[in-house]
RNA sequence: GGCCCCGUGGUGUAGUGGUCUAACAUGCCGCCCUGUCACGGCGGAGAUCGAGGGUUCAAAUCCCUUCGGGGUCGCCA
């Protein structure tokens, strides 16, 4: 670089350097030209540092100092000197020194930026997408992705010493039924045919067990061609991971190992083992979601017995049709404005509950539009099921549990945010277990696998395959943390006569088998071991770890929510070569 | 596909039918300034209000359509 080379990084300066003569590389983050002095805080990727020129040091640099602006690329040759104690900067790591610049060389002008390179900016995020080179260079950003390289890499060394090999599985393969929809590429040299972009490594990895590889991991490129959110991205990494000859247990306390490991490693917080385990049932009674936030309590309350027998035909209609009557209870909040109850009617509305009922346990007593129907021995009898006292909230819904225990759950993580009851320095990591195999189909009318078609179930509910599969539990896991869902996986069937039986059981026939999965299967009868999984949403992780409240904040080129990309202008129009040569005919419909 | 929110100088906002010839902050440009660190002072430029259509004597403001972004339900084994 004309004859200056870097010998420093800006954040890597302290007072022990004092004296010394730096090369310094990086771009401008602030200049403040005094007239008679000109400071200039100079950015790279390690941090910050304060330059200060000035015509009786350096005239020529002062000149060419005066010249700069905001997010200029430089190179500064300089000496580090320890500054008066009065200027000192306590908000700044390298704030006890600064670097008198002696020589300056503009290695390249720059644009005044559309938004300020800083942290904390409030700017539309289409503009931070469309030049999300500037927005990765704010340091925040380039924090999330140095906690990504971090944790990447500790996940390698973790699962390299733990005896695993990394090993990559193909992009193009075959579109398999279930699932998400498929991203599909269309092959030339097979006319009219397709490949797809694989939701998951699934069939490879089991297919690297028979193969004999034993533990295997990847940090692996996903597709799934559905809307996104603000944790869902079209393409997105999991670490994939497949062990054989291990069981749950085995696996379960090796993720809780690893998944401590990273905390400690990249952001320094130590996470408990072993988790918490919850069955998939209680999770859904106690909390209405599979995937709970238990960093606060305010249970679901089952209520039914409770007041079974009042007047009210909403609830007893409910009741004699299998219905249940729950409550969660808000401590505190009997001053809930009416307004407010109205707006949850409609909140609860968004998530299929029919209505919801209050009580509001006030210090003139219990004010409700249903206790008119209850006699004073439901009343008490609730609130012994509830133990409300002065002060509380009462929300009440009344359905099948489907709708019940969701629309409640949901309603549970609503007033905790409402009322600031979750500590977002808290992390509670849970494992839910014993997934349902199957779940119903009521619009293909057939049982579709709840987790995925390669789950195994449990042992004891193996009978129920054919008569009762509602019934029948899998050997699948997912890890919760905080409310959001960051792993899941399970063991895995491993013999091919229940492989079939699970295929028939969810209406696939012999041949579409055979068609999709032939080679599966013929695998499995060549000495599969047992084996079993587990995948983890890598962004989410991180997004959790990052404290972010979306996972385009630790993806380097995200999606906007109809799936493109704001800088490269992706997807666009190819050319008619193009599709000719792909065999492949545009027919797209206009809307009117 | 449904519902909700947002779109006004470079950026973030104010303005909810006439006094808007569009305000404020910040940024930008110029001049001044030797200890600032969100430097300071003075001056200046910069927007036909996302786009199209309509209502009206009059539209940033009301109506319709449309585009873009975000949240969410469905969807995501």
């Amino acid at each position: 670089m004309l004859g200056l080379k870097r010998t420093h990084s800006c954040g890597d300066l302290n007072s022990k350097l004092d004296g010394q003569e730096v090369v310094l590389c990086g771009w401008v983050s602030r200049r403040r030209d005094h007239g008679g002095l000109i400071f200039v805080d100079l950015r790279d990727r390690s941090g910050m540092v304060q330059v200060v020129f000035s015509p009786e040091v350096a005239e020529t640099a002062f000149r060419k100092a005066e010249t700069v602006r905001n997010e200029y690329v430089l190179a500064i040759r300089g000496t580090v000197k320890l500054r008066d104690k009065d200027t000192v900067n306590a908000n700044m790591p390298t704030g006890e020194i600064e670097i008198s610049g002696q020589e300056l060389r503009i290695l390249n002008a720059a644009k005044t930026p559309p938004f300020y390179i800083q942290d904390d900016i409030d700017v539309d995020e289409t503009l931070r997408l469309k030049y999300r080179y500037l927005d990765l260079r704010r340091p925040e950003m380039q924090r999330n992705m140095i906690l990504r390289h971090r944790v990447t890499k500790l996940m390698r060394d973790f699962f390299d010493r733990n005896n695993f090999m990394e090993i990559e599985t193909p992009i193009l393969i075959k579109s398999t039924p279930e699932g998400a929809r498929d991203y599909l590429v269309p092959s030339r040299v097979n006319p009219g045919k397709f490949f797809a972009l694989p939701q998951s490594p699934q069939i490879y990895k089991q297919i690297l067990m028979v193969a004999g590889f034993e533990r295997y991991f990847q940090i692996a490129r996903c597709f799934r061609d559905e809307d996104l959110r603000a944790d869902r991205q079209p393409e997105f990494t999991q670490l994939d991971i497949e062990i054989s000859f291990i069981d749950r247990e085995e696996m379960l306390t090796m993720m809780e190992e690893m998944i401590a490991y990273l905390f400690k490693e990249a952001i320094g917080v130590e996470v408990s083992t072993p988790f918490m385990r919850l069955s998939y049932e209680d999770a859904m009674n106690k909390y209405g979601s599979d995937k709970p936030d238990l960093r606060f309590d305010m249970e679901l309350i089952d209520i039914s017995d409770a007041v079974k027998g009042s007047e009210f035909k909403v609830f007893e209609s409910m009741l004699s049709s299998g219905g249940r009557v729950k409550a969660i209870k808000v401590p505190g909040y009997s001053h809930i404005p009416r307004k407010e109850l109205d707006g949850l009617v409609e909140y609860v509305s968004t998530y299929g509950g029919k209505g919801l009922a209050w009580m509001c346990y006030t210090p003139d007593g219990i004010k409700s539009q249903i206790t008119k129907f209850f006699s004073g021995a439901i009343v008490d009898k609730i609130t012994v099921a509830t133990n409300a006292v002065e002060g509380d909230l009462l929300l009440i819904m009344a359905d099948q549990p489907e709708v019940v225990n969701p629309a409640l759950g949901q309603l549970r993580l609503e007033m905790a945010r409402r009322l600031n009851m979750i500590d977002s320095a808290k992390l509670t990591f849970l494992w839910v277990v014993d997934f349902p195999m199957f779940e119903y189909d009521t619009e293909e009318k057939r049982w579709v696998a709840m987790h995925h078609m390669f789950t195994s179930p449990r042992d004891e509910d193996v009978e129920f395959l054919e008569n009762n599969p509602g019934q029948m539990r899998a050997k699948a896991y997912d890890m919760v943390l905080n409310g959001t869902e960051i792993g899941g996986g399970s063991i895995r069937i491993y013999q091919r006569e229940l492989q079939e039986r699970i295929f028939k059981a969810i209406g696939f026939s012999t041949e579409e088998a055979t068609e999709k999965f032939g080679y599966l299967l013929e695998a499995f009868d060549y000495g599969t071991p047992p084996h079993g999984g587990i995948a983890f949403g890598l962004d989410r992780l991180l997004m959790l770890m990052a404290g972010r409240s979306s996972i385009r904040d630790v993806i380097p080129f995200p999606k906007t929510q109809s799936a493109t990309d704001l800088m490269a202008q992706a997807p666009g129009s190819v050319s008619s070569r193009q599709l000719k040569d792909l065999s492949i005919k545009l027919d797209v419909l206009t809307k009117k």
